[in-house]
DNA sequence: AAATATATGTTGCAATTGCAACAAAAGGCG
DNA sequence: CGCCTTTTGTTGCAATTGCAACATATATTT
């Protein structure tokens, strides 16, 4: 197995990666699309890194509505430890979209010092520090974007974000506008509207899903 | 120092605690309100605790807005590793809002191993995760009310998590009116005015702070 | 206790938004 | 290619919302 990829093991040796996968009790599933991947507060014990193909993680809404919370696409991590439970009613699951290989490491293997003295294992925590990091850091982005009060503020915020995460003015949207709509909660046609109000206005030209930022933007 | 109302040292004897104490390099300084405690950006590697006393997590928008990121209250953790960051353009800073004592911890100490083997050492580590999942669940909360596209669904959204977190449908709302408009995002009249209509049509009702949800709620 | 600040409650009005209903374009698939 | 699904683009209209401007009540400070 490639661990050099998997950001959980990154910057930690291959042979190191070996003995953790053994000493771990690591076990890999493969999926089927539609297939139960993860049941949040059933297999809490256990986190998730997709090792192929893909899968989503959903919410069933008290009023039967499924949500997607997050797209899980190679190498992403799932599970309680890195949770978006929210409200604890709701049914929180993950769901395999493309057939996937997923692999499960017990949860406490990662935070109890390994018996047998593994070497590396703090920086397996570090990895693990940091992925919560940048868990937080989405939804932190994603609540910037929704604070805002109006639909233009919204898409201004959200193209902001995406500049600096780009680090230029020209850049492609990573999905498509429907799905931006859900993103930043509005209805797609208002939103399609004040994209056209503001493209008119001159503050950004967008070709298909290219945008480019004018000036001072 | 009493360790055992702080999270990050929860479970952990505090012969335990003064030991690390001793072994991490701890320091702790005393605030007056208005000073900056810690400056997202700067001071990267450590992480803080309030001790005592109260702090807010600010963000400087493009725009020149102060925007209130989270309150700080005793036993709050923060930090670069805990971050809020979002878009790293903005300043992002703690400030002191009433005389406070805050211990800040090199982060790096945490995640690894303590060369003097201090014992404790995986309960801090899966402190440290814990106190991270409880930062994941509130953003998560929060995104889920902010994703509800009426002001009438977000009052009633918000509602809902705090009848889960309390338990019962009756319950005292955290903080002022004026402060929860804030968290939802929207004008705080016209929250007042839906929460009118709300109430007049009989899906909870207010005394003051103090929430009762009817029936089917 | 008086003075000042903050929180709560209300309303009119203009602007924004969601919703519904389209039509056209682009992609996917056998 | 032709069929089907998804995406994009547009518009009218009713409902919701933000904004501004109040009045009152409750805290907090001096």
């Amino acid at each position: 197995m490639d661990f050099s990829k998997i950001s959980l093991f990154s910057g930690i040796s291959d042979d190191s990666c070996c003995a953790m996968y053994d000493c771990f009790g690591v076990t890999t599933q493969l999926f089927h699309p539609g297939q139960t991947v993860y049941e949040y507060g059933v297999d809490q014990n256990l986190v998730g890194i997709v090792l192929s193909g893909e899968a989503v993680l959903l919410r069933l809404d008290r009023d039967g509505e499924e949500t997607v919370l997050e797209n899980l696409d190679e190498n992403s991590v799932f599970g309680q430890m890195l949770a978006f439970s929210g409200s604890m009613t709701d049914r929180v699951w993950v769901r395999c979209e493309k057939a996937a290989e997923v692999a499960f490491i017990p949860y406490d293997q990662i935070t109890k010092r390994c018996e047998k003295a593994c070497a590396h294992h703090s920086h397996l925590v570090e990895n693990m520090f940091s992925l919560m990091q940048q868990k937080a850091v989405r939804l932190s982005e994603r609540i910037e974007v929704l604070s805002r009060r109006t639909i233009r503020e919204k898409i201004w915020s959200y193209l902001q974000i995406q500049k600096t995460l780009n680090g230029k003015d020209d850049f492609a949207l990573p999905f498509s506008y429907s799905a931006l709509a859900d993103y930043i909660c509005t209805d797609r046609s208002a939103m399609m509207r004040e994209k056209a109000k503001m493209e008119k206005e001159g503050l950004f030209s967008a070709d298909g899903r290219n945008i480019h930022l004018k000036d001072e933007g």
